[in-house]
DNA sequence: TATTTATCGAGAAAAGTTTCTCGATACATT
DNA sequence: AATGTATCGAGAAACTTTTCTCGATAAATA
């Protein structure tokens, strides 16, 4: 049977990361949108407010399946259902989270803005110092309880908030646990096996491009 | 006259922010190396242990202005040098920061790190409770402060770490009180006037991409 | 010294992303 | 009802970024 079948499920077609990065702060004007009582919504308007090309909002609105009405656009509520059910924020994946620092309370504390999909269940730390005080409301775990944990709770999601030193062991652990996929806030490059799917998240490559625009910009009108 | 003359120092050619981002890699890295005693090191080598196509590391290299020797490769040291030069972390940029909570302390204390051309030297918040509590040695000061010292050490850069609401305030009041950048942590889009460049870090964005590259990998090995 | 190999640099090719163009459509206005 | 306008969707074009190809070069090896 050479054929080929059309499938029920349509086969997921590749999303840019661009587009990825650009669906949630979407999702953000939208929810203030329909907060202050706005039904429809257009691409210009959108891409008006933040600062996009118009095109682009389409496009990237289009991926997730959603059709909208020529000269109206499209109804917010539908909006924000279409890029929530894309993302998958409607069965919210569970993750643990290693280091107790500052970084980690800050995730903690964030992650209660709302539901992006995301619930970090529970927060480890090697220093018994930490243990047994609770941030945001989560109780942190000594490390050792972390692979039997992950195994039963089913996590799929690491994220390491260790410092740079510790960070490796850390991927270890996780990896070791069954975890499938870490997000690394730590200044270093994890190696992991092949599979294991990391995605750093490196806070000085952000000022990097930050600074550089400032030179360019003051370069560009001299004293 | 309408011939072109050739500056000493050449027009700044574009560098992407692809670049950009990936140029800490390299040298957090190469600094890693040369801890090691590392003498030289090759593209080959560097795209090999970060998992980048060597073509990429050299074209990336090179647009810091560094030149290679056939079959050797780069001098670590110079590597480095080059690296640090091109980015301008030898002149250090002043910044402050706004919102002294978690994620304040998080990146004040990472900062320690290193020398990657960031020094927060001041943190500003309206809540009292705040005030005079040293956060990883600097202590905090309140906002009304923040104009009149931003204009007395002629700050570039100011940096967000308010929950979403307080966001746009703090914006306005950066920009009132002269800085150029805003390296915005917050959860909410900023209206700044022309001119003002913004570099907004959504955490939940990278979480985006994260998750979806889950999604795919999970969905492609099924049960 | 000749040959082989690893690597660079530069330009070409390929792939990916953003912006432009245009026909179609829905609502508003005359 | 006819005309005008804002917007969508889709495909084309422009642009950017990544990957490939190849000649040149420096060191190692025969």
């Amino acid at each position: 049977m050479t054929t080929a079948q059309v499938s029920t499920e349509p086969v997921a077609k590749h999303i840019s990361e661009a587009t990825l990065r650009r669906l949630p702060a979407y999702h953000h004007y939208l929810k203030g949108l329909a907060h202050r009582g706005r039904e429809v919504v257009s691409c210009s308007r959108i891409g008006l407010e933040l600062r996009l090309d118009p095109t682009q909002v389409r496009k990237d609105l289009a991926a997730t399946g959603i059709v909208g009405r020529p000269k109206v656009g499209y109804p917010v509520a539908d909006l924000i259902e279409s890029i929530e059910s894309f993302l998958g924020w409607k069965n919210v994946t569970d993750a643990f989270i290693v280091g107790a620092g500052n970084l980690a309370a800050a995730l903690l504390h964030r992650q209660s803005f709302g539901q992006y999909g995301l619930d970090i269940v529970a927060a480890f730390d090697k220093d018994p110092e930490k243990i047994g005080k609770p941030i945001h409301g989560k109780n942190i775990l000594p490390i050792e309880k972390l692979p039997s944990l992950a195994a039963r709770m089913h996590i799929h999601i690491g994220i390491i908030t260790t410092p740079a030193d510790a960070a490796q062991e850390a991927a270890d652990l996780l990896v070791y646990s069954g975890i499938r996929a870490i997000w690394n806030f730590a200044p270093a490059p994890l190696t992991v096996p092949e599979g294991i799917i990391v995605q750093n998240e490196d806070l000085f490559a952000s000022f990097v491009v930050l600074s550089n625009k400032l030179k360019t910009a003051l370069g560009a009108v001299p004293a």
